[in-house]
RNA sequence: GGAGAAAUGGCAGAGUGGUCGAAUGCACCGGUCUUGAAAACCGGCGAGGGUCACACCUCCGGGGGUUCGAAUCCCUCUUUCUCCGCCA
């Protein structure tokens, strides 16, 4: 959520921002900033005529004291009829501050300077190349297929037990699997994140205070017995450790890691497109998360990218990176890097990382900040990305490592796994 | 799941209808003293809105109510603790 005071104070720079994005923002932010004056003149009003009565029952306690019963008795009539102007004005109060959120949650982050202007996915730039495609021989195979060969990842399983898209891992499969969380997990925290075990279940204040709702609330699952939702991302527990937090200036930066399950509904996404594992239900992901002084994250931005680059490296993957433009970038985010890993059988690019600058964005709606030199609150930035997500990963690696008896480990992975082939 | 108790500032802990945004202690910050530190003493020390700055308003787990007036009374929800039941 934007700051009104930003609007206020950058309103033609935020609209030509925010035109990167496709969207006519003038009108949305000519409302914001009207609804919140409106909403500083009623709360003024309002304070008075409190001030007011809080006096008069003041006096009347001292009146009573005093034993001047008819005069306290008169001042009781007074503070009848303030009373119901009070209630007037906090009616129309709320449904100003009401107006007002309600069309702060419609507005998407500023994008940063450097987002390309551009519609859909094809105006994403290319930042960064890596890593040769492998000559893979004729008869190569998709993911899916090698999976159902070599016996290690079961879909028509996860079809019977809960049904498409909840894949079922098994032997080296899902020792691979495991292989591939402890590696990430141990990569961030020697990179100095702490790892965190967080909730799959969130509440719905949660789900405000990272944005999934009350807007994307279809693509979660919701518990409705208990009114909770299954987290999409570790992103959402991860970030909402910090919602209505004041820390210490020292505190920052704030680096985290965690692994979880991620559970996403994807509703109405069916198609070649998601065959195997490209696009889940259910999916496994290591996120990594900082909360940063605002003069400082684009620096740990861009140490973010570094960092996951490094393990890409390790990986021994081809992968690109792109700087998401204006059309496809996140309602939250300011600036994402997308991290895609080639898949060489599918003959495609697929998405293994997001790696993002919040801003205040999140912050803004989390209520998380800092108190800066002058003691003052100020918002904090932050950040997260992916590193990373397991499925596209694995698909990745099945193919790119493929062989003509079978599929390689990458050497990194051999001391997590036990076992250098697939076979 | 059943019965009971509780929820107050960073922490501990007073406060049961009026001048209480809230005693006191600890922690923390600044100062005096000291070669330096500690101790002692003095001062400061929650958040949000609002203002050029004040004033002022709101907040004692959340929501609602009673009252001229609520941290204090009533209703409700949530959470925590104790006991019982169940259980990995």
């Amino acid at each position: 959520m934007l700051q009104v005071a930003y609007l206020r104070d950058h309103k033609e720079e935020a609209i030509a921002q925010l035109a990167k994005r496709n969207i006519e923002a003038r009108e949305m932010v000519d409302n914001a900033i009207s609804l919140d004056e409106e909403r500083r003149i009623t709360q003024t009003e309002l304070d008075s005529i409190k001030a007011e009565a809080n006096k008069i029952s003041k006096d009347i306690g001292g009146l009573f004291k005093s034993g001047a019963i008819d005069k306290a008795n008169a001042l009781k009539a007074k503070s009848a009829d303030l009373k119901e102007t009070i209630k007037q004005l906090e009616n129309r109060l709320n449904t100003t501050k009401q107006d007002l959120e309600n069309l702060l949650y419609k507005i998407p982050n500023i994008p940063h300077e450097l987002v390309p202007a551009g519609n859909t996915e094809d105006d994403n730039e290319v930042v960064f190349e890596h890593g040769d495609i492998p000559k893979l021989p004729g008869d190569a195979l998709p993911h899916w297929e090698l999976a159902k060969k070599y016996d290690i990842i079961d879909f028509e399983l996860g079809n019977k037990i809960t049904g498409s898209g909840f894949p079922v891992y098994k032997g080296k499969g899902a020792k691979l699997q495991r292989a591939l969380i402890t590696y990430f997990l141990d990569k961030n925290t020697e990179a100095g994140y702490t790892e965190y075990q967080l909730p799959h279940l969130v509440n719905e204040a949660s789900g405000f205070g990272t944005g999934q709702l009350p807007d994307k609330e279809g693509q979660m699952y919701h518990v409705s017995e208990d009114n909770l939702y299954l987290i999409p991302t570790a992103e959402v527990p991860a970030t909402n450790i910090f919602r209505d937090t004041i820390l210490n200036e020292t505190d920052l930066p704030l680096k985290l890691t965690g692994y979880t399950p991620c559970f996403r509904r994807e509703a109405g996404s069916y198609g070649a497109h998601v065959r195997g594992l490209n696009r889940l239900h259910q999916f496994d992901k290591v996120e990594i998360l900082r909360i940063e002084h605002p003069n400082q994250s684009y620096e740990a931005l861009k140490d973010m990218v570094e960092h996951v680059k490094g393990i890409l490296n390790e990986l021994k993957l081809p992968y690109r990176i792109l700087r998401l433009c204006g059309g496809d970038l996140g309602f939250t985010s300011a600036l994402t890097y997308d991290f895609e890993v080639f898949s060489t059988a599918q003959n495609r690019w697929l998405e293994i990382s997001s790696v993002s600058n919040f801003e205040t964005f999140q912050a803004n709606r989390l209520k998380l900040r800092f108190k800066n030199k002058d003691a003052k609150n100020e918002l904090c930035h932050t950040l997260n990305g992916s590193s990373l997500a397991l499925p596209r990963v694995l698909a990745g690696i099945l193919e790119n490592y493929q062989t003509e008896d079978g599929i390689a480990i990458p050497e990194v992975l051999i001391p997590y796994t036990g076992f250098s082939h697939i076979n």
